[in-house]
DNA sequence: TTGTATGCGTTATCAG
DNA sequence: CTGATAACGCATACAA
């Protein structure tokens, strides 16, 4: 038996023996309704098992659909999760819902999943940039009264609102906690590809704070990954090096966890550390992990805020807002510099 | 200046001084279309910012929306994201989009975010049941011709496919692993509600582990805890016993996170500890944390595999997809029962 | 190569 | 209180 037709407002309608507009006024509890067609509609329904085409209503009444979409680089990052958590909570009282699909941050599958939500008439439209993502194509819909807002990095083509952490005062934050403890040789294990946003505010700040200290800067000691296993790997060339680093700094959440993986393989507990982003179990390492701590849940309310305005009639002008990042001392970052 | 209204095929059309047929063509690639109107229109489409309405589209044309709804219970716990990444990579080779969104393990919402996806007509539906959701509503579409998964948990008053780990062997295994270490008084640290079916199963392969062992159950020893900080705090009250557990089985990932950071806390390094879940940087705890690892991305493949093959016609009967989990010994397993 | 009539499932309008 | 009819934006069938 192949998949028959799903029911329609007809269906329900006949089976009662009354119009279709009776059944979608019952269901919409729009206009009066005897209690007896009221509860024959109902039977009818559930016997049909009808659910309404929410597209074909969409469709007549021509409003938004109340959804918000947001598209992430990776599903499976557990920051991009937080930042969902922190929308769906802000969004969720306005009767908003969240859908969230992945981009594996390719400007082609962003733009593709970008379309599917603007055809589906969102409400709302956030996106974590690809890189090398053109993002010009949305200028109609912002201009058009759609609250468009980017999260983590910048867009690309289209001025709009968009939330950040404090990426380069962070990392500066970091490098110079790491200086203050006596390293002058800090390595840098960064994520790829290196012009992706993050990766290069956060190199800034680790540059800065060298610079800062008037440490040379030394392009041997900055090393990139992909993943996990990456990292650890580029740790253990840092290592390796004839003039090694004392410390690391972690460009990301996934870099730190290399790191740490790495040093606790080869018994190194004499490296300093300090990444970027928290991880689970970071203040339970020995030594504990000291972290600059982002705010995934507030970059994520901070969106929703920011958007929700705009949805109320904000017409000013586009704003970037900087969501702050935290130095948690917790003792990897605090490690002196080894005698020798 | 309010929103203004999108603009539809015929205003494109109108712009050029054509038909709205001929636009559809060109956007489609469906008919042939000369090269001069294919320029024009396609300059019309960029100039007004004209996106086809999917809804519309899709009203017309009948067939299914090409996206896969997943409902989870929460956006992040990294356990679903990684299912969901699963998902993801195999269904995208059809062509379909995961869609992903939470129910924050509310039956009620859950039941209003399938509604949602029901009424856009998705291709496929997969849900992480809520405790006390009731799925006889779904019979209709299963019936249909929708295929419909549960993951993680089984659903409740309908039979479908669905893919879960192998909870109760995977604790049997765990609890087993203690024992043969020499433990006998050990702490089951659950999350809630207590009737969570993974609860349930885990708990069940914990009392069986012991019975096999003739080994008393002890209620005094089973604990549950909303999160990591009720699982701290839980952990700390199993230890504070007149006659406290020697070992303790995290009943999940987050489970896991408390007890590891209670112990650290307390410095207790003499507590024998096996989780149920793998957390990250589990390798690097000391010691080391043994766990029962679940293959979240295999459930994740899993189902959309089982998912796939309805689509294509598969009409025989609901199965149930059991992925085993796997005992890791790190070390935090293997303590032995300390001298006293 | 292009246009016209028609219908998808729903709701708005207006009449009964 | 209820029903007939048109309309939403688009695609199919057929004609030109």
């Amino acid at each position: 038996m192949a998949a028959k037709r799903r029911p329609t407002l007809a269906d329900v309608a006949r089976e009662v023996g009354v119009s279709a507009k009776t059944v979608s006024r019952v269901l919409n509890e729009d206009g009066p309704a005897s209690a007896a067609t009221r509860e024959q509609v109902l039977a009818a329904v559930a016997k049909l098992g009808f659910q309404p085409n929410l597209m074909a209503r969409n469709i007549r009444v021509g409003g938004p659909d109340t959804t918000v979409g947001l598209v992430v680089p990776d599903l499976s990052n557990p920051f991009f999760g937080a930042v969902a958590s922190g929308i769906e909570d802000a969004v969720r009282e306005r009767g908003l819902t969240l859908l969230m699909g992945s981009s594996a941050d390719d400007p082609a599958r962003e733009r593709a999943l970008t379309d599917k939500f603007l055809g589906r008439r969102i409400s709302i439209l956030m996106v974590v940039p690809s890189v090398g993502a053109d993002h010009a194509p949305l200028k109609g819909h912002r201009s058009g009264g759609l609250p468009v807002v980017f999260l983590d990095r910048p867009g690309t083509g289209l001025a709009t609102d968009s939330v950040v952490s404090s990426n380069r005062e962070g990392s500066h934050e970091g490098v110079t906690h790491l200086i203050a403890h006596g390293h002058r040789r800090i390595g840098f294990v960064g994520d790829l590809p290196t012009k992706l946003y993050t990766r290069r505010e956060r190199l800034a700040g680790y540059r800065s704070g060298l610079q800062e200290a008037d440490i040379p800067y030394d392009r041997s000691l900055v090393v990139s990954a992909h993943d996990q296993e990456g990292a650890a790997a580029a740790t253990s060339g840092l290592l390796d090096l004839a003039d090694p680093p004392t410390a690391l700094f972690a460009g990301n959440n996934i870099m730190a966890l290399g790191i740490v993986a790495e040093l606790a393989r080869s018994k190194r507990k004499d490296v300093a550390v300090v990444a970027f982003d928290d991880v689970s179990l970071a203040e339970v390492l020995e030594p504990a992990l000291t972290v600059v701590a982002q705010d995934p849940e507030e970059i994520g309310r901070s969106a929703a805020a920011t958007a929700l305005a705009r949805l109320d009639g904000d017409r000013s002008r586009a704003r970037t807002v900087t969501v702050p990042t935290r130095l948690i001392v917790r003792g990897s970052g605090e490690l002196p510099v080894p005698k020798r």
